[in-house]
DNA sequence: GAAGATTGATCGATCAATCTTT
DNA sequence: AAAGATTGATCGATCAATCTTC
């Protein structure tokens, strides 16, 4: 009665755990340091990049989401302060505001410790050359 | 302005994004093909794996998922009359029912064959030996 | 009282339907 | 009509508090 699970499910299961641990660990960080949840930055760090401001649909592009998630999100980010929302032609324009830029700021360093601690500290130089490499294999659209 | 995103950050938006992707590709696969749910599809496969019989902490403790969570799912589970629970000493035991156990047997090809085509089949031989020790590793609690 | 489990409340994500602007 | 965005409903996840059994 016992499954034999195969080698291709293996690896899913392995990478799904993997993926749990290292987020929990990463997004436990950010949110004890900054009360911050992991959307909410992964907007704004696409944000600041950008120079603070982005079409709404260029952050849903970059970030791969669809509208819907969001537009409830920005909702939700637009009451705390953090972003306004201005219409514009052919679309809607997300700008951070002071509150998020600052809250964005303050955050960085402390993510760049936590992801350097919880994933490339665990790795060798060769390692993360390598998962850099099959990240980006990975994302490649070709299958 | 623009944000000057560290070497580990962005190793981890570049993992964050690969996990969104290849998670969507394979549970999207598996919606269509099984109606079953991704945490579903979790827990009975570990069932089975085990015989079709485990306590429910030794599931939270194999998944890495709170007690919590793993209560609220098995409720929704056993009303859909995929598990039972069953009072023993030191807990309870979950066991998988006849509609459990046909339902992830009829999803495990599938998955096998999506978790191949959406990871395997994009890495040569080389990369997904690195890409099981690297995942090994990150589990390894040592930080 | 400590470990295992449940409950209820709240928050976030997803789905289907709708609205707006070009 | 098509693209961009919003809304409301439902489902799943998380948090705090509680209950049960040893």
């Amino acid at each position: 009665m016992s499954t034999d699970v195969g080698g291709a499910t293996e690896l899913w299961l392995l990478w799904k755990r993997a993926n749990e641990v290292v987020r929990a660990d990463v997004v436990g960080d950010m949110t004890t340091q900054t009360g911050l949840s992991e959307p909410d930055l992964s907007v704004m760090v696409q944000l600041s990049d950008a120079g603070g401001m982005l079409r709404q649909s260029a952050i849903a592009a970059r970030l791969g989401w669809d509208r819907t998630r969001l537009s409830h999100l920005l909702t939700r980010m637009e009451a705390r302060g953090h972003v306004a929302r201005t219409r514009v032609t052919n679309g809607v324009e997300i700008t951070l505001r002071p509150a998020g830029q600052r809250v964005v700021e303050a955050s960085l360093p402390g993510l760049e410790a936590s992801a350097r601690r919880h994933i490339l500290d665990k790795l060798g130089d060769d390692d993360a050359k390598a998962l850099r490499r099959i990240l980006d294999r990975l994302l490649s659209g070709d299958a």
